[in-house]
DNA sequence: CTTATTAAGTCAAATGGCTTGACTTAAATG
DNA sequence: CATTTAAGTCAAGCCATTTGACTTAATAAG
């Protein structure tokens, strides 16, 4: 019956579900608490001692994990415990920026472990990817260059760029981004690399990286404020990176803002294009974001003026994300200038009240992430890492065809 | 080692998390598809053939499931489609609104069995919980009565009532709704009960309820918002819903709004009890809630006055929503009078152009969902049987001890 | 110094849910 | 009436986890 009919359904799993759950529950373990024995790892896991010493040694046989040395001081037989082998895996990341591109290769703990940068040619994404793919190259041979067997060892191309994805472009994109969006990235990167390849906004990799390395780790429930070029929030709900049915979660930048009875979107007013036009500084050219730098630092009136309103208008972004999202913290990450960043952060306290206000908070309400150029490559990065290594739904079940 | 350290590690599975996720599995794909052959339901969740019948064969004994006349047609061997018994499962939900409450049974399909309603006795949560235990044994007896094999088959009792949790009482609550936050209602209905009980609040309530019998079955990616006596929305992200970390997530009514100048949470401009007091009216007394519905009717100018109003926030919420989450699409639903919301919805329109506007969209970006009184109490109901019957990750992991 | 206690970790058999491939059943097609 | 197609069963096998007994090795107690 109902040939042509589509049945909706989740997708079952079986063992190999159970086992592949299993591991990556051990990984997260150990990335999150550090070296563990496999006793510690039973009972943290609910799993049985049996299991886990199966489980770790064919993770050690995969080169994932490594034991440290035996731990005495307590009775009982000493415990060994397991860490995690940065060289077990490694990922790249790409990030395409308005004029610019970054490629960084990370390992297991997402820390970086080769980079390059280029500015992207004129002659749009079909130039710009033959370049991206030859920048890919340079890292990876750099990597194999230090770390031989890497190359057997790559987890994935995580690659991440500005959104929103898929909308017709609008006049208000003064970014040139718009060609980007309609070409085919994903499958020419995949294809011209032979990596598994996935795309996601930047904001949504700037958060990832907070996850793996930054304000966020081990929080199930953290907005992340991608302050850049653009203004985004990277979204990570229930443990797990969140990006809506199109990829466009989190845009809080396209949020209408209202301030002296004015209306415009967030990112208009607080954004570094919105400082950059403030100041009249050619954007996002690397000359004005170290003029940027250079200005905060010397208490330039203008930057003064603009933290002002940028800093009220961010007051109420987290009083927005905190009221919807109810997360455990909220980081304030991206790329701009640090001391910008720093200064931004500064001015926007005392935050708003908000639901957020309540005793026996474990977290500040407001903290301030990984801020600096590479944020977003990184993360981009970590992606392929966290898919492949971190506990997820989808891991446990089979497979599309 | 580290003996009074707590790891954080998220839970382990075996085979019978496996096995509770493929059930699970092929109870949803029925409830979204209708009756389903095994073969279909092999090829869907692409477990095999034989899997899917050692499950059917384990549903059918437990009452979950039950064949259905055998459908020729095609070659082959005929199939023997399977559909949901609705007496396989029952629930209880109670709805705790500012001065009355309601208390349902559902069944399996989350569809209404008894239902019972009263106005809550001054006396605070003390005498209130009392008398809420009493209807809910009315509602019980009742099903009972009905269906006797119910008793054995209840699935648990959901709780839903005004957010949000956990905050010390503002001076802006004009409810008396604070003294029920800090009584342990859970607690005390659970064990007047001796059901599995849990809380959320309203708006999420209502998105169980549109998933389960409304405009979001099926969906995965939806923002109900609620409308009521307050202002919230529900989130079903990823294909659960989601109340973040502190169960006060969607909580748009205290979203900072600018009008004319003014800023002010949503829900002062946008909610019943905003309409109330522009009305003059005693607030949210059964009274005052059909003079509303007969105002309407009647196009009184001040209730037209405060839908202008009214529906240009709801407008920016909607963009808001759709801004942030990037869902399949919005639900207007809640527990306003029909007229009222019905009027308000088709005000909404044109909405605001947003990351929402797409060729191919498959949905529209607004919809009506199931208004009404009892909208909140289905949806406390239903979810029980979410939890109990709905593929979710949590599903699969070792319990707790 | 000896023994008791505690805890980590292994061994080997058992359990149980999914898989496999051959088989049966039963309809439509030509 | 033989062929084709598809649903569904049967029985053996696979494999990850479980179980309980056991080994190892440390500290604590006397």
């Amino acid at each position: 019956m109902n040939e042509l009919r589509t049945i909706r359904a989740k997708s079952g799993t079986n063992q190999e579900g159970t086992s592949a759950h299993n591991r990556r529950v051990l990984i997260e373990a150990i990335r999150l608490n550090g070296p563990l024995s496999r006793a510690d790892l039973a009972r943290a896991t609910r799993l049985t001692k049996q299991t886990v010493s199966n489980l770790i040694e064919s993770l050690e046989a995969d080169g994932l994990v490594a034991s440290e040395d035996v731990v005495r001081g307590a009775r009982g037989q000493p415990s060994t415990p397991y860490r995690l082998v940065p060289e077990g895996a490694f990922a790249l990341g790409v990030q395409i920026d308005r004029h610019l591109t970054r490629v960084v290769a990370v390992d297991l703990l997402g820390r970086e472990v080769a980079r390059a940068m280029a500015n992207l040619p004129p002659g749009g994404p079909a130039e710009g990817s033959k370049l991206i793919l030859r920048l890919i190259e340079t890292v990876r041979q750099d990597l194999a260059g230090r770390i031989p067997e890497s190359a057997h060892r790559l987890a994935g191309l995580g690659v991440a760029m500005p959104g929103p994805f898929g909308l017709e472009p609008s006049d208000d994109d003064t970014w040139m981004m718009a060609q980007w969006q309609d070409f085919p990235l994903v499958e020419t990167l995949a294809a011209g690399t032979g990596l598994a390849t996935s795309l996601q906004n930047d904001a949504s990799a700037c958060a990832t990286a907070e996850r793996m390395n930054g304000s966020a780790d081990g929080l199930d429930h953290v907005v992340c404020i991608y302050f850049g070029y653009g203004i985004g929030a990277g979204l990570i709900l229930g443990g797990e990176l969140y990006t809506g049915s199109n990829r466009n979660a989190g845009e809080i930048g396209m949020v209408l803002f209202s301030r002296g009875g004015v209306q415009s979107p967030l990112e208009h007013r607080a954004s570094l294009a919105s400082l950059f036009q403030h100041l009249g500084l050619d954007s996002a050219t690397t000359e004005a974001y170290a003029e940027v730098e250079r200005l905060t630092l010397a208490d330039d009136p203008r930057v003064l003026e603009w933290l002002a309103g940028a800093a009220a208008d961010m007051r109420h972004a987290v009083h927005m994300v905190e009221t919807i999202f109810d997360p455990e913290t909220v980081i304030l990450s991206g790329s701009a200038p640090e001391p910008l960043a720093k200064r931004l952060f500064a001015e926007m306290f005392p935050l708003i009240p908000s639901n957020a206000d309540r005793q026996n908070r474990a977290l500040p309400r407001l903290q301030l992430g990984m801020i600096g150029p590479w944020a977003v490559a990184l993360g981009a990065a970590a992606e392929p890492i966290r898919r492949a290594f971190d506990p997820l739904f989808s891991a446990i079940l089979k497979e599309a065809f």
